[in-house]
DNA sequence: AGAAAAGCAAGAGCAGTGCTCTCGTTTTCT
DNA sequence: AGAAAACGAGAGCACTGCTCTTGCTTTTCT
């Protein structure tokens, strides 16, 4: 019961890997729109029905796209999460949040495909929601840790806002999901969402060249709003 | 030298009409991707090559979509903003973004339209350019009126981040371009963009169904986060 | 080892798309 | 009334995703 595998089942594959890369490879220059099975059949030299034998269709490619970018993502915050491990909790969030920044302006229609328009009749597979929440969970560790570390320092003139019953008893069942999630208050539950969505906002702004005309210096306005963020959930080291 | 139109002039002004029409309404079913010339114009009875005598192309059409959203968010936010004229900042931020949400919920595909991804070689041409800041430029009037109301208490306990010289220099170009901007400090625009992008984020979030496992009280969340970027903002009557 | 089964590449074909061009007809302008 | 412009219809091109059939090869089962 070895793991021998078969010529055949190695050559699935590689052909299978070529596939998504060269799927990969279209995605980047002309974005999801002008992904074309049969252009990427056509590129590797074979008939486009053939690679309906490696891919189930069109979609299906895309989906693995999808994952694909997703993990990219998530590594690049994790990786910028581990070099930051001793830095001040304000500055982990600023650099884990220039990691998504550098991350989407280098692929912008790898990022487009996460957090764009839901692609053709759309309906994103459970499997994206797995590796989705990969680079989201990094930013929260971020405070969780600040939190153990009593590096979170929510003083009395942070503003706050009301949540209603039915938002505070969510909040309870989201803290569960998250490993240490008890360390996060409501308020600063509430905070980090606040920060999270800002972060992603941004970045979206930006990369559909939606800020053009608000700001030349992009990177330094990124870089102090998500400063501001940090400093708005309490992260120390802000100032 | 009346302004009489001929007969001929009427048809092709009521049929461009229809044929707008008949793509945001298929544009709200199918979305940007399922808009297609020959079935808007198969639904007017007629054949496909007829359509091009009203309408350059498929983007051309895409593209007076797109205008008409960001006319149809604009009409809904100022709308907001009369209606909310003598409440409070904060509830008026509060209302104005809700505005914002009510409007991309009802219509995902238009609202993806205008902040989703870009639609297919993209470049988004000029012209919407100016539809498209309306909205945004409303949000940033409650905080100038405010301002100058006195409405506006930055009290020494928010939060600020440091900006480099090119930020606030592209800040006081930005200014300028405000009616009224010279009320907005650099720490408070700082903190209005940061307020403007947590607010479309989150509503990204919400219409791509990005926050599906984060909370079930969506409409709580939003209202409680813009609440918090209101006082964040140091908006009065935030609390 | 030999037969059956499964996997595979290739081609033809279907239905759909955006867009162009031509051809009569109708409307408008001079 | 005659010239010019606008129009609807149709055919056609190049492209897409996807299916089905046809032979051939590899793997697996007996």
């Amino acid at each position: 019961m070895a793991k021998e595998r078969t010529p055949r089942q190695l050559a699935r594959e590689r052909i299978t890997a070529d596939l998504i890369e060269e799927g990969r490879r279209q995605l980047a220059e002309h974005g999801a729109a002008g992904l074309s099975l049969r252009s990427v059949a056509r590129e590797l030299g074979m008939v486009s029905s053939a690679v309906y034998r490696y891919v189930e269709s069109r979609d299906d490619l895309l989906t693995r796209l999808i994952v694909e970018a997703y993990d990219s993502l998530g590594d690049a915050v994790e990786a910028s999460l581990e070099s930051s491990a001793t830095a001040a909790p304000a500055d982990r969030w600023v650099r884990a949040a220039h990691a998504v920044r550098d991350w989407a302006l280098e692929r912008p229609h790898e990022y487009f495909l996460i957090f764009g328009t839901p692609v053709p009749g759309y309906a994103a597979p459970e499997a994206t929601a797995v590796a989705g929440t990969r680079a989201s969970l990094a930013l929260v560790r971020i405070v969780v840790e600040a939190s153990e570390r009593g590096q979170v320092d929510r003083n009395p003139g942070l503003p706050t806002a009301r949540m209603s019953e039915e938002l505070t008893e969510d909040f309870s069942v989201l803290r569960r999901s998250i490993e240490g999630g008890d360390q996060l208050s409501d308020d600063l539950l509430l905070a980090v969402l606040v920060g999270w969505t800002q972060m992603f906002g941004l970045v979206s702004f930006e990369v559909s060249n939606q800020t053009r005309s608000v700001v030349e210096n992009h990177r330094d306005l990124f870089d102090s709003a998500v400063r501001l963020t940090a400093a708005q959930i309490g992260l120390a080291g802000a100032n």
